[in-house]
DNA sequence: ATGGATACCGGCAGGCTTGCCTGTCGGTAT
DNA sequence: ATACCGACAGGCAAGCCTGCCGGTATCCAT
């Protein structure tokens, strides 16, 4: 009875949830957490709405597993973004630039969503507090494996979490207005210079 | 007919409004942009569906009000409080904490659940992106006025684009855990170190 | 003082959302 | 081979939200 039906069971299952979770980002990151429904993604993923509430009984549970998801594709991608890197040209101008595509991709919007809709959301705040230091640690660990000349310097761990955020808040600008995007992309220039002479001059220092 | 009604028509009007934007405002900073009702504010102003229909016909128009008035409000606070410093105290250490005390509140709480609504809502979007420029402007002439020596260097602007994207990044972190909020604290406290040693070393830079 | 406009009230209808429930099909274990 | 179990489909009901409408009170102008 098995025509074209080569998938094992837990394959069908993962492909499934897999399904539902891409579509529960997509329609996140363009209709904002204001705007979904889970409608919209049974609509999307092209199931019904018994496939949905058999893996995910509950609407948190289905942005949490979301969340979840998100953060771990992310904190792999990053690894390897980076990684790809030659090691000729692993400069510090060229870590904030890849480091800024985690910025400016749906992912981050979808994110975005998600953190601050979990500000009021108790079910969903813990998962994306530990998502946020799984992102700090992950961005530190990464930062010492590609400098490990710079990751002695005092207060790296502070400077890391600073430039983070900063790129959280100018991607959230970036994302309204074509003039907030201007003057991210300068503030981000400046910022290069700013910390390519700083790391040039920083080990001569005590 | 008139007991303790001393108020015209065109006051109680403007109160009513008031009411209903400040009940707005709250409603947001509260339960977010997700879980915001028209019935909400009506029942938070203690008004009738009607009065709100009369002033605000949509929703649209409801929260785009909230917006403008939530950002003319802080933009003249954003000048009393800096005036209000005792010019012997203004150093940039105390200007980065006062600045701060406008990230930590609950009206930016409610402008950022706007301005992440903004991204997906295009009646919303040109006004937050208004608000956003205004906010820089408003900073940029403030910084202008009381540090007229730093205001002269070279990528100013940009170095104030950057603080407020840092505080709005930080600032949302520091609203979902105890712990994203003890970072934030270290990382503003490891800028205004850095930034205080540059401001007193700058000057005497070419 | 009177007419007209304006502010305000409270209920109604339509649409959408979420969660649940039953039914069916296919795989898996014994 | 059979009996069970999980995966999936689709419809139903309750609740909420938004926008609109007729009705009433209050204020300003003439």
């Amino acid at each position: 009875m098995t025509r074209i039906m080569r998938l094992s069971q837990p394959e069908r299952v993962e492909a499934m949830r897999g399904r539902l979770l891409d579509a529960t980002i997509d329609s996140l990151a363009l209709s904002g957490y204001h705007g979904f429904s889970t409608n919209d993604v049974v609509r999307r993923a092209g199931v019904s709405r018994g496939a949905l509430a058999h893996h995910f009984p509950t609407k948190a549970d289905l942005v949490a597993a979301a969340a979840d998801r998100l953060i771990g594709q992310r904190a792999t991608e990053f690894r390897e973004r980076f990684a790809a890197v030659p090691p000729r040209r692993r400069t510090v101008a060229k870590a904030l630039d890849v480091l800024w595509t985690f910025f400016d991709d749906r992912g981050f919007h979808a994110l975005l969503e998600l953190a601050v809709a979990a500000r009021t959301d108790a079910e969903l705040r813990p998962v994306v507090a530990a998502g946020l230091r799984h992102a700090s640690d992950v961005t530190r660990q990464v930062f010492a494996e590609s400098f490990p000349a710079l990751a002695q310097q005092p207060f790296i761990a502070e400077v890391l979490d600073g430039i983070l955020a900063l790129y959280v808040g100018l991607a959230a600008e970036s994302a309204l207005d074509d003039d907030a995007g201007h003057r991210a992309s300068a503030v981000r220039s400046v910022l290069k210079g700013a910390l390519s002479l700083g790391a040039a001059s920083a080990p001569s220092l005590p």
